[in-house]
DNA sequence: AGTATAACCTGTCTGC
DNA sequence: TGCAGACAGGTTATAC
């Protein structure tokens, strides 16, 4: 589910929440073992029991809380995740984390896709899943230069958006956006974009997930903030799941394709096969 | 090395 | 109405 706008917008909530109060982990419990990749339930409630949340971060699609006892915990909520401060909308319960102020937060994934990694916070970085991360967006390394030296690569440039290990933080949705908006076909090859196009795309990829955060997030189905409020960019979505729908742009008809096991959409005038 | 596919889960929707 | 099959915001192990 949450692809970049959405874990941003949740890890926002969580840090103005942690600044109304110190929140102090009383306990927490653990309904899924195989939620935890690296530890033991033991080991986490050991380790936890007692320490203060000191900040939240976030790498790509991964929530890193800080722990004042110098530890992490890094999660990631897999398709349909959520973070949750109240009970009404649980589905499948995962985790619950009981806090001195009696303050609850639970996380609730139907689909047993989330995983968590507790690591000393001086080694969040070399965890398999974040050590393998590409670029990221809205950071220093996130460079024209860079930006366009992992295009050199012979794969269709939505499936090279899709890989975390190039550009990390877009999923199925904001790849097909952007795309649209930057007028390039899904199945163009990388290497064969014009030096307008990369320019587009190195301009497109933060504006359109800056406008996705400004708007928390796209709700289309489970997705919801801490609060268990939706997001708003699915009103302003111009291709994703619009397959048959009037292209904003010229009028055309958007269509749906597959790409590696993976839906894609496109205005196919907009978005022509041709370079510029 | 780099890239493509299958697998992981479970609820929901579609079409016969 | 019932049921098989497809599909869903993601990642990763395995296979070329």
């Amino acid at each position: 589910m949450p692809e970049l706008p959405e874990v941003e917008t949740i890890r926002r909530s969580l840090s103005d929440w942690i600044r109304k109060s110190r929140r102090q982990v009383e306990g927490l419990k653990v309904f899924r073992e195989e939620l935890l990749k690296n530890s033991t339930i033991e080991e986490l409630q050991d380790k936890f029991g007692g320490a203060f949340i000191d900040s939240l971060e976030r790498r790509a699609k991964y929530l890193i809380f800080n722990f004042s006892n110098h530890h992490s915990i890094v999660l990631h909520l897999g398709m349909e995740g959520r973070l949750l401060l109240d009970n009404k909308r649980l589905e499948n319960v995962q985790l619950i984390v009981y806090f001195g102020d009696n303050s609850e937060l639970y996380l609730d994934d139907i689909r047993n896709y989330s995983r968590l990694y507790f690591v000393r916070s001086d080694e969040v970085g070399e965890l398999n899943s974040i050590s393998k991360l590409g670029i990221e967006p809205f950071t220093n390394d996130f460079t024209f230069e860079n930006f366009s030296a992992l295009l050199d690569s012979r794969q269709e440039i939505k499936r090279l958006l899709l890989d975390q290990s190039k550009i990390a933080g877009l999923g199925n949705i904001y790849a097909s956006e952007v795309l649209f908006i930057c007028g390039i076909h899904p199945e163009r090859q990388a290497n064969k974009l014009t030096m307008k196009e990369a320019q587009r795309l190195y301009k497109g990829i933060p504006e359109l997930l800056g406008k996705a955060i400004e708007k928390r997030g796209t709700t289309i189905f489970k997705y919801r903030d801490i609060d268990g409020s939706k997001g708003e960019f699915q009103n302003y979505l111009e291709v994703y799941g619009r397959k048959g729908k009037n292209c904003g742009r010229c009028g055309g008809t958007i269509e749906e394709m597959e790409q590696g096991g993976r839906k894609t959409y496109l205005c196919p005038s907009c978005q022509s096969l041709r370079k510029d």
